[in-house]
RNA sequence: GAAGCUGGCUAGACAGUCGCCGCCUAGCAAUAGGGGGAGGAAAGUCCGGGCUGCACAGAGCGAGAUGACGGCUAACGGCCGUACGUUGAAAUCUUUACUGGCGAAAGCCGUAAGGUAUAAGGCGCGGAAUAGGGCCACAGAGACGAGCGUAUUAAGUUACGGUGAAACGCGGUAACCUCCAUCUGCAGCAAGACCAAAUAGGCUGGCAUUGACGUGGCUCGCGUUGCCAGCGGGUAGGUUGCUUGAGCGUAUGAGUAAUCAUGCGCCUAGAUGAAUGACUGUCAGCUUUAGCAAUAAAGCCUACAGAACCCGGCUUAUCGGCCAGCUUCACUU
RNA sequence: CGGGGCAUAGCGCAGCCUGGUAGCGUACAUGCCUGGGGGGCAUGGGGUCGCAAGUUCGAAUCUUGCUGUCCCGA
């Protein structure tokens, strides 16, 4: 099958329910700049939520470069990803000089969050049968 | 040529790959093709308008804003011109000093410290102090009504009074109240209109105008509530308002100028958990290092900063580059 | 995106309207009361009044422009 790298519209999480629902999941990891909130869902491909505070950073010109770079990511990473919705959350600013920096993190998070996902998908396994595919 | 100052323009460029958001065309659709996609401040929200609703916003009081004169404008607290005040140069003029230099001397030049008058330009002005009220600390005999002390004189007649910003002045202060002139109804696209889950009982038309509520702070005025008749109403969400406009470019004419008139050409973002991005290459640009220089290497890929109904201004932030003009001085012809 | 408010001592606030002295509570330091702690009493130190211009003889106060922070509106 040919991957295509489009960012659809059923990527991204618009409604109030679906973040709040996210966070009440209460499953977090975080590192240094970076910090995601997860949890797994029934579509087929992976959903981005994005949150940059006006804490982290306040010019409105910072922010918006974040939100792009992180939106650029994600749109290069989703068939590396499983399915789940995701919510990504600035905790510290970065710019330009710190991109690669943001790459390195952005990638371990994501092997971080497959092996989380994988390990409950197996235990699930044994009671039922698994939705399975992801090449 | 040197110094000082003012105004305007620009905001890295060109390709390639992968993407995002509207529009047009084709298609049942998926999608394909074409074309477009942040700023001079988009910012602060300090003023003025358009637009929308409240009665096509109407009367009075109150409240607020502005304030030389004339003009421009849709309007303004903005802009232009004139007048006034203040400020304004390392230049020019001039004073003093020098165990400075040249010279027989007069003097000239240099250095340092000042002074006066200014140029272009910058900033300011808030109308009225005999219409009236208030205030003027400390110091000082006395602080806004005048009186007091000393000297003097026919005579409260005349002069002076260590302070203090200001003193027998019909001062100062209206960015204290006030008066005069002009202007302002209030709220804001989260305004407003339409389609419409869940839930809950209300909505529309006619009649009446005492009370209550709302409409702008108050009074009028107006609307709702009250009674009767008839059934649809509208929160989450969505659509619209939403981009062609006091529009931009250019030429000519009027005017000292701001600006205006006419002709021709052009269409230039419309997102809504919020698009306009990431990477690569070449050439410019900046910084560092090496080098007399040409240049080479490394780094940065740029300043301030991101539309949210739209315009006209003001204020604030800002790396560089380019162009035009004004004033003074020096030199040459 | 619109509409409002507040910045004064380490902390919470008054003073501003009506311009001349910057104050209250608490905290801090010292001393006393008590056998000690707690508490009380007395004394003292500590403030560019958020920043910058202007009006005025004189500004925390009046005017203007910035900075920070908080609240309200679907």
């Amino acid at each position: 099958m040919v991957q295509t790298y489009r960012l659809v519209k059923q990527a991204k999480m618009i409604k109030t329910d679906d973040f709040s629902s996210v966070f009440n999941f209460r499953k977090r990891i975080s590192l240094q700049y970076l910090a995601i909130h997860y949890q797994p869902n029934t579509q087929q491909r992976p959903r981005l939520g994005l949150v940059v505070g006006k804490k982290t950073a306040k010019l409105a010109v910072s922010r918006n470069y974040m939100r792009r770079v992180l939106r650029e990511l994600f749109r290069l990473g989703q068939h590396e990803i499983c399915h789940v919705d995701l919510i990504i959350r600035v905790q510290k600013k970065f710019s330009k000089v710190d991109f690669i920096q943001i790459k390195q993190e952005f990638n371990t998070l994501i092997q971080k969050l497959n092996q989380r996902v994988n390990l409950n998908a197996q235990i699930s396994n044994n009671i039922n049968t698994a939705p399975k595919d992801n090449e």
